[in-house]
RNA sequence: CGGUGAUUGGCGCAGCUUGGUAGCGCACUUGGUUUGGGUCCAAGGGGUCGCAGGUUCAAAUCCUGCAUCACCGACCA
């Protein structure tokens, strides 16, 4: 491709919405531009890199033994109110109606409508089992869309989905999807990690991640540091402590706590740490859960550890989605601000997390506004109570799998697969006559690749000051062509001709910057946009018949002789 | 959905307090200059100042409403 019959539309300046450093660089390196909010065109550039992540994609599925298919992203309301998720989804799932006011939505995800397929085209079981995909635009209208193409509402997605008769084919499929992603992000060349995953709205019961690790990341991972498990920290479960509750020492006393309020504050104001502080959070309560027909639940937390909301939705007491009292209810229930309050006295359900549970003379607030209690015990204060695990971990925590303590790292997730099991194969009713001659329903697995999202990932995983990095897989471009001066130069011409003719007909992806530019601006242009190899052709080089090698990634120059170009090309990237 | 802030040429911004009819840098066009790291000089083109209403002789500027965009927020006990 010659620069000047190509559209680069980079940018010198960072345009001021632009907030995470791969969104600043793909408007920069003119990858994507904005059209509404979460709403992205992706110009040439862009375009390039992500036709080659979706062949990668394609590749490995394909080798895996998935088939490719392609579904609308318009979807009729009827088989989201077969599936319950037309009630169940809240506004993320975007409706609409057409000239006759028939319902629509646009395609979230298409497990509805691929089940729907199913149950229509298979019949039997020795038409099982089955994995198909797609790769296809999805659209998510999110609260908050941000980071550019990271988290936007129109994305591209490849999406597949298996069916099979029994949990032991899914779990073969599962294997062998799970060892396709490995080698999808392998060779897109990014530094990544499984790890163990909440299956959340999309249902089911086992899942992973797959997470691009960048400091940017979205998502905490918590990692042992003796052996392979890795969890979304929203999974990672906290281990009990091992040792006894020391017995109390202190009676309990009240203390007057003017104008403290949070946790610090009160550890600031009684000249003590966090973790001899107990906060209480009022949640409401599953309604049917529970005979006294209490409304809220109260959860008690060491005043260092964070609520996690995923672990306490799954207390059975605990209504879902969790619900946060609001500051009047608190006030009712308790007869003090938010701030003052505690669980001795409370005749509400009191779940504590098992740190929580475990400390001994501690200070909560007293349920009276501007005051806490000190000297506060299990048992002997609050008679009765429940622990369980509600707390995220923390860097230190004794891992899950017994070996080792955990660190916490931050990740993009780009891959997310899951068992699904009969939720929407039931809801459906698809199912196929088995050996015997009976219907049986399907099982499911279902398998997301964030595409668009890989592409930004792979930016915050590699640039530097001038700009992106691209790893070789995903370049737009393998080779940017350099020539200095080719319009005063005859023989600069000539040589940068020859060359871009050679590489070309060897199957490079060259881009051949031919504009009337100064170095300084063709250098600049092409190490922002990440071109991973440059090849620079200049007058005093050209003497000796040499152009010069130049590696972005690690700055490693080398002069070439014009005959053994295309062969060291050959040798320095490897063909995908 | 709540809070905060922003909206002036393609991009980044000033002007608004104190109303008088729009300016700077980059980019773009033309000519010259320069040529292995975003040269320099000169001359140009391009803006209903987010939209609608109001106040006023006069509104980018003051007032009201709306829209769009961004950031923060479901960790508060």
């Amino acid at each position: 491709m010659r620069s000047s019959q190509y559209l680069l539309s980079t940018m010198k300046e960072n345009p001021a919405d632009a907030e995470v450093v791969s969104h600043k660089l793909m408007l920069r390196a003119g990858l994507v531009r904005r059209l509404a909010s979460g709403l992205y065109t992706y110009l040439p550039t862009g375009v390039r890199t992500l036709r080659k992540v979706e062949r990668i994609v394609r590749e490995e599925l394909d080798k895996a033994g998935a088939i490719e298919v392609l579904m609308p992203m318009v979807q009729n309301a009827e088989l989201w109110q077969e599936s319950g998720r037309w009630e169940q989804m809240d506004a993320e799932l975007l409706r609409f109606q057409d000239r006759h006011q028939r319902d629509f939505v646009l395609g979230p995800t298409h497990e509805e409508v691929i089940t729907d397929l199913i149950r229509r085209e298979v019949t039997s079981y020795k038409q099982l089992p089955l994995n198909l995909y797609q790769i296809q635009t999805k659209f998510r209208d999110e609260r908050r869309p941000r980071f550019g193409v990271m988290r936007a509402r129109e994305f591209l997605m490849k999406d597949a989905y298996s069916f099979h008769l029994s949990q032991d084919c899914l779990q073969k499929t599962y294997d062998a999807m799970y060892q396709a992603y490995t080698n999808i992000f392998t060779r897109l060349g990014l530094d990544f990690r499984a790890v163990l995953a909440d299956s959340g709205a999309i249902g089911g019961s086992v899942s992973h991640e797959f997470h691009v690790l960048a400091s940017s990341g979205e998502d905490a991972i918590a990692f042992s540091t003796e052996s392979d498990y890795a969890a979304n920290v929203e999974m990672a479960a906290a281990l009990a402590p091992l040792n006894e509750r020391p017995a109390p020492t202190h009676s309990l006393t009240k203390v007057s706590t003017p104008n403290a309020g949070s946790v610090d504050e009160v550890a600031t104001l009684l000249a003590v740490t966090p973790v001899q502080i107990a906060k209480t959070l009022f949640v409401h309560a599953q309604q049917d859960a529970d005979a006294t027909g209490t409304a809220f639940v109260a959860l008690v937390l060491r005043g260092d550890h964070q609520l996690n909301e995923i672990k306490a939705e799954k207390h059975p007491l605990v209504a879902q989605p969790l619900t946060f009292a609001s500051e009047a209810e608190v006030l009712q229930l308790t007869g003090a601000q938010p701030g003052s309050v505690g669980p001795v006295g409370l005749d509400i359900p009191v779940i504590a997390d098992h740190s929580a549970a475990q400390l001994a003379d501690f200070i909560c607030g007293a349920n009276e506004t501007g005051f806490h209690l000190t000297g506060v015990n299990w048992l002997r204060d609050i008679p009765d109570f429940d622990t369980a695990d509600l707390r995220n971990v923390v860097s230190g925590d004794a891992s899950p799998c017994g070996k080792g303590s955990l660190e916490i790292r931050r990740g993009i997730e780009v891959g997310h697969i899951f068992q699904l099991g009969d939720k929407y194969s039931q809801a459906m009713k698809a199912g196929v006559l088995n050996e015997d001659g009976k219907n049986q329903i399907l099982t499911m697995g279902c398998y997301g690749i964030g595409v668009s999202r890989i592409m930004a990932a792979a930016i915050e995983q590699n640039h530097d000051e001038h700009g992106i990095i691209w790893p070789d897989a995903i370049a737009p471009f393998q080779i940017a062509l350099i020539p200095m001066n080719m319009h005063k130069s005859v023989r600069i011409q000539q040589a940068a001709e020859q060359l871009y003719e050679q590489l070309t007909a060897a199957g490079f992806e060259v881009l051949f910057d031919d504009r009337k530019e100064r170095p300084g601006v063709m250098f600049a242009d092409m190490e922002l946009i990440g071109i991973p190899h440059q090849i620079v052709i200049g007058e005093r080089n050209l003497d000796q018949q040499q152009v010069e090698y130049k590696h972005r990634r690690t700055g490693e120059k080398s002069l070439l002789t014009l005959d053994a170009v295309v062969a060291e090309m050959q040798a320095k990237i490897q063909t995908i």
